[in-house]
DNA sequence: TTCATCTATTGACAAATTACAGATAGATAG
DNA sequence: CTATCTATCTGTAATTTGTCAATAGATGAA
């Protein structure tokens, strides 16, 4: 089984979406408290998440893991055991699983902020209807 | 009773969160579809989706304001009726109602995803805890 | 009157983020 | 010997965001 098209091999361009990257780095948080991985398996596990690899540039994926390992919250080594090119393995470290919960903290007014968008949005639809 | 103070006018400087921005725009063409308003009104009017304006800064509302008209979503008049300054007032078009129909929808994606990232937390501390 | 404060909007600029387009390179199947 | 897949990294342009400050009418107090 073939691994799916990236947007980089391809001759097609996918649109990329904005305003994902704000739960990016928690995605990728999550993802290493869950166990150790590299950034192309990374890539493919974001789907789990809902994230369209489609639409998900992998230079961004790799770029938020050295800013993330930089920030002290991740570590990495080489793995040249595997076959293949090598890869650099990351591991989550207590600061970044401390730091995973805050973010989620502040994803959780997130989450808030948008139900109280989408009730007082059919508050609206409601009254519409009724005209 | 005075208006709460804002950043621009204080002697000390309030740590800007980042990442609001994502649920800004739909907010204020939610706001604005509840009702015509003004900048200054809209800033107040948006602490009851759980924006703390302490953390906001006045030009970035009145920035996406002028760049929703540009998109033809909303429009505004000049109010000099009204005491004090003259009020840019803006008006919700139809373009800007379906659009937030749009907005909200990918909201709803962005909703599922912070679900899934904080039971999958909640799975790991619970097996941190077995330890 | 003059000063401080509140209302209200705008502009310029620096800083940060993001998208996009490669470069590099080992391994494998045909 | 080449096409493809795995895997990572870099440069840079474009865009977005944050910060700071200017402008200006109105109001109330000293």
């Amino acid at each position: 089984m073939p691994g799916r098209r990236r947007g980089e091999g391809g001759h097609f361009r996918p649109r990329r979406r904005r305003g994902m990257r704000l739960i990016l780095r928690p995605a990728l948080l999550l993802l290493l408290a869950e166990g150790d991985s590299h950034g192309y398996e990374l890539m493919d596990q974001l789907d789990s998440i809902g994230f369209d690899s489609e639409f998900l540039d992998s230079s961004i994926v790799y770029r938020d893991l050295r800013d993330m390992e930089e920030m002290g919250l991740i570590q990495s080594t080489w793995d040249d055991d595997s076959k293949g090119p090598k890869r650099r393995v990351y591991k989550i470290k207590d600061e970044g699983l401390s730091r995973l919960s805050g973010w989620l903290e502040s994803l959780d007014q997130v989450r808030d902020q948008i139900e109280i968008l989408q009730k007082r949005h059919q508050t609206i639809k409601k009254q519409e209807e009724k005209k």
